[in-house]
DNA sequence: TAGATTGTTAATCGATTAACAATC
DNA sequence: TAGATTGTTAATCGATTAACAATC
C-alpha cells in the first residue's frame, strides 16, 4: 500500500521540468538534472521512478519523451481533467479564468452559484444555478470540484456532492474538512499558509525553540 | 534545530479548534479532544505541546484560555499580521476581499499592480502602482506578500522583493519558486493540487501501484 | 483514595540517503 | 575498454506512536 502523497507531487514536478526541457530541445535527462531542478537528491529521483517501474538506461539516463508520456498516463494527464467550480464569488471566478489550467490539461466546465447577480453575469464558462448541480454532475461525469463557497455553506455542500459521482474537492474555505475513504478533501488553507510563513520568518530568524 | 513545518501547522489547527471550543463555553481540553478534532493521535498532541513547553495539568487536561494565549504569542498572532497583494488580477482581488483574513488577524494593507484599469478601480483597500512598492514596503515594514502576478513576472518580482524587508511570499503562480535562507517561498500550486486529487481518486480506487 | 491524564522515554514506522554492483 | 549512470539494497534519519511512571 503506497499512500505517500509526496511521491506523486514530485512525479508531477519532474514531469513539468521535463516538459520544459523538451521544449528546449533536450532528449535525455539524468536523475541528477531532475534532482537539481526540483531540489531533491538524485537517489530520491531514481527511487521515485523505480517505485512506479519507470526505467531508464544505465549510463544513458532517461528519455524525456518516453518518461513524460508514461507519467502522463500515470498521473491521468492523458485525458482532459474536467472540474466544476462550486461557489462563484471572487475566488471562484478567479479560478474560472485561471490561465494555469488549460496549459496542464485541466478544464473548467461550469460554475455554480445561487446569487442571481452572479448567474446573470456573462462569463466564457456557464454559471448555473446551484439547484442544477446534481443533474449536471451526473450528465457530465464530473469527478472533481473546487469548493469556493462561504465557510458556513462548505460542509453542507460536501454532503450534497457526496451523493453524486464527485469523488473529491479542493476546499478553499477556512474550515478544514476531513477526507473519508470514498470522498477526498484537499484543503487549501490560505490563512494557515500565511500564518505559517509568518511563523517561519519570525521565529526561524530568532532562535530555535526546541528541545531534547 | 527544529524544522518540521507540520508541527506549526498542527499548533495552528489546535488553536483554531480551541477558539471554537471556547466560544462554546468550554474551559478545559484534553489531548484526546484535540486529537479527535484534528485527526491525529493524542500522543502527538502532547508531544507537540511539550516540544514548545506548553504544559497542562496531569489529570486536568489543558486550560483553553491559557493555551490559546500562549499559542498566540508563539505563532505571532498577538500582533496584527500585515500583508500586501502583489498583482491585482482576479485572484489578487479575491484575496484583497477574502473574509477569512480579518478573523485570524491578517490584514491586507495594500495591493500593487501596473495595469491602469485596475489602479483606477475603487477598492476598500488602496491599489498602488507597482513602482511605489519598495517605498511602501519600507515605510510600512511589510514582511509578507502574496504573489499573484502572471507566471512570467513571478521570478522578477521575487528578485525585487528580496531587496526590501519582505522576508517571504505566498506564491500562487504555477512556477514553483525556491526558498532560500533569507527569503521564504510557500508555493500554493492549485494545478498541482488538482492533479494530485485526480491521481488519488483515480488510482487509489484502482489498485495500488506497488512495491517491496 | 482510585481513576484519569499528562509528560516523556523507548519502540516503531516510514521516508530519504548513501553506497555500490550491474551494465550500457 | 574506461567511465558514468541506473536500479536497488542497506543504513540513516526523523517523525509518530505506544507505553507507562508521575501526579493531580
Amino acid at each position: 500500500m503506497n499512500s505517500n502523497q509526496e511521491v506523486i507531487r514530485r512525479l508531477s514536478r519532474y514531469r513539468n521540468v521535463m516538459r520544459k526541457m523538451k521544449a528546449l530541445g533536450l532528449i535525455k535527462v539524468f536523475s541528477d538534472n531532475l534532482a537539481d531542478a526540483v531540489g531533491v537528491s538524485p537517489s530520491l529521483v531514481r527511487k521515485d521512478f523505480s517505485m512506479f517501474n519507470l526505467t531508464g538506461n544505465k549510463r544513458g539516463g532517461y528519455r524525456i519523451d518516453d518518461l513524460v508520456s508514461k507519467l502522463n498516463v500515470l498521473l491521468g494527464k492523458d485525458k482532459k481533467q474536467k472540474i466544476i467550480i462550486v461557489g462563484c464569488g471572487k475566488l471562484g471566478q478567479a479560478l474560472m479564468n485561471h490561465n494555469g489550467f488549460p496549459r496542464v490539461g485541466i478544464r473548467v466546465v461550469a460554475g455554480f452559484d445561487s446569487d442571481p447577480e452572479v448567474l446573470n453575469s456573462e462569463a466564457p464558462i456557464p454559471i448555473l444555478h446551484i439547484k442544477k448541480i446534481r443533474e449536471f454532475i451526473e450528465e457530465n461525469q464530473i469527478r472533481v470540484a473546487t469548493l469556493t463557497v462561504p465557510e458556513p455553506a462548505a460542509q453542507g455542500m460536501v454532503d450534497t456532492l457526496k451523493k453524486t459521482c464527485v469523488k473529491g474537492v479542493i476546499n478553499f474555505s477556512p474550515v478544514s474538512l476531513k477526507s473519508s475513504e470514498d470522498f477526498l478533501v484537499h484543503n487549501m488553507n490560505i490563512e494557515q499558509e500565511i500564518e505559517n510563513l509568518f511563523y517561519n520568518i519570525h521565529f526561524a530568524e530568532t532562535t530555535v525553540v526546541k528541545v531534547q
